[in-house]
DNA sequence: TATGAATGAGAGTTCATTCAT
DNA sequence: CATGAATGAACTCTCATTCAT
């Protein structure tokens, strides 16, 4: 409780604040890759070591789980806004970024489904934000009288084909993303990421 | 829920092998009404105390968690089965047996969606059997040519749906399936359990 | 997160419900021999090591560090509450007792002295009332006209005497507590736990 | 409290070697705070933080949280020493001032009542110092046969109503030391910071 | 057979201390 | 000389699982 003499007198090197700039980005790509494979509920530690940090520098930079989700959903968010702000951009090449978000990470599905009903997710405020953010970015793509021209449909759709993204390999993935929106009549571009 | 309260400080009478169906059931009900409410990484004991029964024979019963969730979920699907095979039974009535359960818990959702990703669920290969005992219960109702009829098609319409169905509250979660199901152009009955 | 398997296979005894009794009385006296050691902020974890058990009993029998905390102290004011209700209880003599107590451990005086400023004691209303079964079983044997008869006095007397018990030995603070009583002008009895 | 606020969010500027003595003033005066408020346990970095400079000043100027705590209970004790070293002073004024750092914070009561059986305070050795001195401060103002005339006793008076100043408001505290020094019959004058 | 206490691994979190900048 | 990020040990608490009764 009170002194914490140093173990055995080693300690690995201190980095310097310099390391932080860098830290938070191997945090945020840790926790894509961990959320990924292990689901929103892997261990905060082992995306730390993930990232090869301290776990105290985990809780630096993000006060707990749900910063650290909404740090790596922020970065999808931003990429499919990117996508619709570039120039040329058509719908068909926006929804291709997205369905490679989707179809990319448990972690952007998951969380375009945190609902608060598992009482894990007090960040729902800021999904919904972001939810709102994706769908600006694509409404600014459609053409009028697109299938999808109201803004509920077409959030509702991303949550569907959301749901339909499942299985354990990503061409699994990509191919039911594409599955489902074939069904809801809607035509996708090449599934890749912004700039990729 | 079934079995009995602890009379007052007493070690409740060993009611013998005969409670042994009458403990699976309770087990199965509170689990049910405990993943619906805390989601499906809810303590097990939570699960066993609320059935009124001990810790063990939860255990006797399901040799771990996914077998647990797969009772749940068995007992959903047989509803589906059962309601698909009823004199009468039309694909409406049918699809909106299977939405008043997807509308109804969090965990059935949940379910559907192991997708072995996650590192949850070993279950996969039984949640893609009832998967397969779904799709066939609606497709021995759906008419030729019907939308869906396609049996690949069909269980990612129920995936889309599901991924649809979100949000705290039972109404708001009927209306996005119904919503989800709309947007895939697919007639729904009646939202209700079967024989309800 | 899902699942513990056995670490190697081996398991320490579990010694049954049978151990349930004797495990609180051995956390109870563990945690009055660290308290008394390290101070009441010594790890419950080293608590339960000394009473030979797992962690999760500790945390079976006490919700939390107060609780614990409360435990000791019950035992101690009731040693004073049996000393005083004996049949030929004198004052002198039951003040002995609890100058016993108020000399034996650091955690009976930190625990009377528990102000909530620390913000550490939600248990304050339990010390209160603790601290009122010590005075209305002092006063019972006050005569009348005692120095101390005012309860207000009594308990701020029994205040001061703790705050004089410091020291690292026990010899060392039970002659400082007989110099604080004498100070304030009481006579103390042989001090000695109630039965010893 | 005394150093630069972040400007926005630039480093401040390095002050120099000046700023030395003004740091420590700082780091002693935010001590007092927070110990005062969050108990001896406080984190030191929440020291640093209200004092405004950074972690490693404090450990520029102290080696450890006990050099901390030692610095805090120094200014007390010196006012206590100016206070009695001050034309005109009288047994009784210089209790005021004691016993208004009594009052004053629970620290310096923790620290008075510092035993090492806590484990918490190498200062053991400071602390019997810092008592020594205070011992010294009064003893050269009581009169020749005063109730506390043996130094033994006096240090013991000043334990026995820091054991008394218990409990969350300054006023309540204030009321509870009078009372102890009362019960022990010495007469106390203004409760007052020397110089207040 | 049912109960529920025991067990301990490990997750989350905090903080003392160091040190690159 | 000051800053404040990095580090990881230690602590609290939870819960899956076993097993004496």
């Amino acid at each position: 409780m009170t002194a914490q003499p140093t173990p055995d007198g080693r300690r690995p090197a201190n980095r310097g604040p310099r390391a932080a700039a860098g830290n938070r980005e191997a945090l945020v790509a840790a926790a894509r890759e961990i959320f990924a494979a292990h689901g929103l509920d892997a261990p905060l530690s082992a995306i730390a070591r993930r990232a090869g940090v301290g776990q105290g520098v985990l809780y630096r930079h993000f006060p707990d789980r749900d910063a650290v989700a909404a740090a790596v959903l922020e970065e999808n968010v931003r990429e499919v806004e990117q996508a619709a702000a570039a120039r040329g951009a058509t719908p068909d090449g926006v929804l291709g970024v997205l369905t490679w978000h989707l179809a990319q990470s448990a972690a952007f599905i998951g969380l375009l489904h945190a609902d608060g009903a598992s009482g894990r997710f007090a960040a729902h405020a800021y999904a919904r934000e972001l939810s709102e953010r994706v769908e600006r970015a694509l409404r600014g793509c459609l053409p009028d009288g697109h299938r999808l021209a109201d803004p509920d449909d077409l959030m509702l759709a991303v949550a569907m084909v959301s749901g339909a993204v499942t299985g354990p390999t990503r061409e699994g993935r990509e191919h039911r993303a594409l599955a489902a929106w074939r069904l809801i009549g809607v035509t996708v571009g090449p599934v890749r990421p912004f700039g990729g």
